[in-house]
DNA sequence: ATAGTTGCAAAAGTTTTGCATTGTA
DNA sequence: TACAATGCAAAACTTTTGCAACTAT
């Protein structure tokens, strides 16, 4: 069942790793060692709630809420802490969004995103509807560094 | 020198208005009241600084550094509740945004934008650079609410 | 006058930082 | 053992709210 999310995780070469469960934690270790990041406790618990489930879009409270419900003790600041490490790292894409909570995006290919206002709800803009975007030629001395497309939906009104 | 942006302000049939900086607090009260909004003196004077200069991109933070630099006496609260006023009345539009900041941009009308994170500089793409978007088909019972397109820039890497 | 609105102090919410502790070589 | 890196308490920063004061009828 989870089978397919490992599939995600696998890098070239590591296909020996891939085989079943039990491998999971061995596997995210090594996505951080790769990453240039040590696998401490909290960096892997961590990791196995973002990278072992699929896509994930999320805030800081929602994956220390997750946290502690699987009873990882661990302070919001390591969260904040780890999700801009994960970031730096290149594991994780901010996404640029309104209000005043940072989303984080376990997808960090270029992708766009739907939000969902009055449900608080990001996700991915499936593959096939991707919208086609011609970029501008860029500033004098500037370079594009980073595309984001948020488009926002809302209920069609009741009459 | 101002006249240029007096005229992003006048609506149809307001030319008599339009005739020099003396009017412009009279303007702003007009701009407010057809918004729905009391034309109070905190209103008025951060009218006066929004719309008074052609468009602006701007936090809350922003704003409020230029009105204590302007001696408008005004708490940041005050600033905050009435970049929301102005906001929901169609005055300003909310741009997403990485990071914990929100900012405002008084041009409404739809256009996309620039930024550079080096400078936390956000600003409008030139209407003759205007990307072409063309959006997927929406998910079933949902209509789009707004499109935000940001092109995060950054200087070209020194060698 | 007064009913509704506004502005701001204080509270809440979100993020960052500094340093004691931990983990690694 | 020494040294660098980590995790978290506390501080900083950003935003919202509740209510006293004000405003336009």
């Amino acid at each position: 069942m989870l089978q397919h999310d490992f599939n995600r995780m696998r890098t070239a070469g590591d296909d020996k790793t891939a085989r079943g469960p039990a491998c999971v934690p061995r596997m995210i270790g090594e996505k951080l060692r790769k990453a240039g990041l040590r696998p401490t406790r909290q960096r892997l618990a961590l990791g196995w709630l973002l990278f072992g489930k699929g896509d994930r879009h999320l805030t800081a409270e929602t994956l220390h809420a997750e946290a502690s419900a699987a009873r990882m003790n661990m302070s919001l600041a390591t969260v904040y802490n780890t999700l801009h490490q994960f970031t730096e790292a290149g594991l994780l894409r901010e996404v640029a969004l309104f209000g005043s909570k940072a989303w984080y995006d376990t997808n960090t290919g270029p992708h766009y995103h739907y939000y969902i206002e009055e449900k608080d709800e990001l996700f991915d803009i499936p593959d096939a509807m991707l919208p086609q975007l011609n970029l501008p030629a860029s500033p004098e001395g500037m370079i594009v560094a980073g595309v984001d497309v948020i488009i926002r939906l809302k209920k069609v009104a009741e009459l």
